[in-house]
DNA sequence: TCAAATATTCATTGTCTGATGAAATATTTT
DNA sequence: AAAATATTTCATCAGACAATGAATATTTGA
């Protein structure tokens, strides 16, 4: 039984430089006074075509010639900065993570703070959403990309997990700290189980794959980061609070 | 300023067939009545192997060659059965959706003429979540491969919104029409947003990234799907009930 | 019994891939 | 102003890639 007509149309056409790249100078160019604290822009425009590329179509999805061409710049000066691709996928990910980790945190310590002991469930859950929401809302297409990259990579078997708990776990540790306090009696599995659904239900979110906007026929836009962020949180706080407390029914059976 | 020493440890290593093949002979095998309603199992093997491999490394990151070799078949064998690598991935995805979803509608259908008017949003969860941690945790490695390849492909931009779309709508449509039943008062908007947290969180469970293992410590383990099931039916029901029940508070500002 | 249909590998194609050493140009340090 | 260092392109490599046409073997069915 042989395979069907051919038509089944490719994943990706990867459409080639139509315009031919006007042949440039070698060497470095004049003007740039390479400092220490203000890094040449040829780096950051590798990393922020790097950043597009990867969180559209994944690390195995991308060639450094994509990226390269994106950036303007030629191939070797990727090896040059970043050796290796893999080198390169690293940096990307850990630019912006330092500056969402710190958001994130000092969100929530503000809120411990001003919260005292009325301290709530979904007080918590809302602090640590807010920067990640802030960023998304603002509409810098830099951001956009970098959340898109982090849900791709929060759902990759293999590496994927090592990657996130490397980068993202300081933070998550900090977030659950704050929620035994908003849930006293809670149990520890009850705990982690509960910011699993909270990952998963964010990342998809930020993933910005434009299901919900299909399936609900227009009527929800996964752009619209006021609507998610207003539903979101109220959704798993009420999730947390079903799920730890044990007072008031908890789990199903076993 | 020059990228670090070379200790970027790859993404992947494709290591290499080590023992090298045994020469295999030429032509179709002896014994094999292609019968219509018993195909070949080379044909299932390479689906076989290109599940596991689509599920672990996405479709970039697999080859032909790794499926083929992995199916113990020539490279060609794979496009005279499914034409492109393309073909290939569709044909693996569509294989297990027919029966997933129809044995999540009957489900569903069972669920709501046992339930009658006593219909519930936990119940309702329950019965659309049912069939695929029975499928899960009964521990067959293709399905489990099967779930992973799709909770990718949810997370995937640019074409993943679109292929979910095309084969899982239908069921989710009918999920919905349940969930109307039981949440009579319900928002379109807030039940659509709220299916979206679901489909998250179901995601990220399926993926098996070994996340919430480490996270947790070994306290949790990604392969407990009656630990997670017991878990995720209240959790989600809880946020549905929350978002969807316009009297009992809502969703907060805004 | 023999031709058609089916199933399989082999051998090869042209293109793309990540990577690298060398050369060119600019800036900084001595 | 020479030497060292930084940034950039060029030219090229060996290996991997998806795909295909032809060869070979078996089964089916007339």
């Amino acid at each position: 039984m042989k395979a069907k007509a051919k038509k089944n149309k490719p994943v990706r056409t990867k459409a080639r430089a139509v315009v031919a790249a006007q042949p440039r100078r070698r060497g470095r160019p004049p003007g740039r006074p390479a400092r220490d604290d203000m890094t040449p822009d040829s780096r950051e425009r590798i990393l922020d075509a790097a950043e597009a590329q990867f969180s559209a179509h994944g690390f195995w999805g991308v060639t450094i010639r994509e990226v390269a061409e994106q950036a303007r710049v030629d191939t070797a000066l990727l090896h040059y900065y970043f050796d290796t691709k893999r080198g390169l996928f690293d940096a990307v990910f850990a630019r912006r993570a330092e500056i969402m980790n710190k958001e994130r945190i000092d969100s929530i310590d503000a809120y411990e703070r001003s919260a005292g002991s009325a301290i709530t469930v979904e007080g918590v859950i809302n602090s640590f959403l807010e920067p990640m929401h802030l960023r998304a809302a603002q509409g810098d297409p830099g951001w956009h990309n970098y959340f898109a990259l982090v849900a791709q990579v929060n759902n990759t078997p293999v590496w994927g997990g090592e990657t996130m708990g490397k980068t993202f776990d300081r933070v998550i540790h900090r977030l659950l700290d704050a929620l035994r306090k908003a849930l006293p009696e809670a149990d520890e599995k009850d705990l982690y189980w509960s910011y699993h659904f909270l990952s998963g239900a964010l990342t998809l979110t930020l993933s910005q794959t434009g299901r919900i906007d299909r399936l609900s026929n227009g009527l929800c836009k996964s752009g619209d980061f006021t609507a998610i962020h207003a539903r979101m949180v109220p959704f798993i706080a009420s999730g947390f609070e079903r799920l730890c407390r044990p007072r008031s029914g908890g789990r199903s059976r076993k």
